[in-house]
DNA sequence: CACCGAGATAGACATCTGTCAATATAGATG
DNA sequence: CATCTATATTGACAGATGTCTATCTCGGTG
């Protein structure tokens, strides 16, 4: 289960069942904390979509391991993937999982009522 | 400030600086639980927007002052407004912060690059 | 005014979470 | 092989979080 927010109506439509909440909360929850939301942005924002861990430790007043934890939580939660090449890991967005992410959260009522997301599969 | 999210670009834009990821996290903390997510999901969902609480405390297996403090999160974040009319309380989901928090999320890269949500003010 | 019922608040408690220092792992290189 | 450097893992600890029970507040009603 790469995607698990696409398993899932937008919040406005039909209410969430007790496991759906279970599926999805997880990835909201690796989402909102400051630290991982910024290495989130950079790392999605970062030219070619991905970025070495050895350009974002620079960008925090926190210790290697701490940025570790965090890059490790958002990629055991699905949302990003993680390449080791050489000495050097990168780590990219999966841009599919936040689109889904997304729609769940704030389809503008009405707007890609059923479409499924391109990008999620 | 009634819409927090409003106030940055999509993540995969450019990388919230540290100050934008401290005022958007507590929206996403406020979303990532189980219960919350439901409990937006059944506010929203419900025909005309609203819900009473009453409505709401039967769906869990939760107490009451549970349920009331879940609210609460939900409402002190912005995300809800409150509404008691009698001796009922009424909640209604605030739209347009979800559709910021959306489209900060997962904007489809292109897409939306710079229209603010007209719903968020 | 006395009482009832809807919802909020307070306080307690177990669990989860973010952080760090110390250490381990694994490519690269002399 | 010995060593260096980039990341990950481990273990510890303070503070945040979800839940409960008990209690409070405040409309409505007889």
């Amino acid at each position: 289960m790469a995607d698990a927010a696409a398993c899932c109506p937008p919040l406005a439509q039909e209410p969430l069942t007790a496991a759906q909440a279970q599926q999805v909360a997880p990835l909201l929850k690796a989402l909102a904390d400051p630290v991982r939301l910024r290495l989130m942005s950079l790392v999605a924002s970062h030219p070619g979509g991905e970025a070495c861990v050895c350009d974002l430790t620079g960008a925090f007043d926190l210790s290697q391991p701490t940025i570790s934890h965090h890059l490790k939580v958002l990629h055991d939660t699905g949302l990003m993937e993680r390449d080791k090449r050489g000495v050097w890991v990168y780590y990219r967005a999966r841009t599919g999982a936040l689109a889904s992410l997304a729609t769940l959260i704030g389809t503008p009522a009405g707007l890609a009522a059923n479409s499924q997301s391109p990008l999620s599969r």
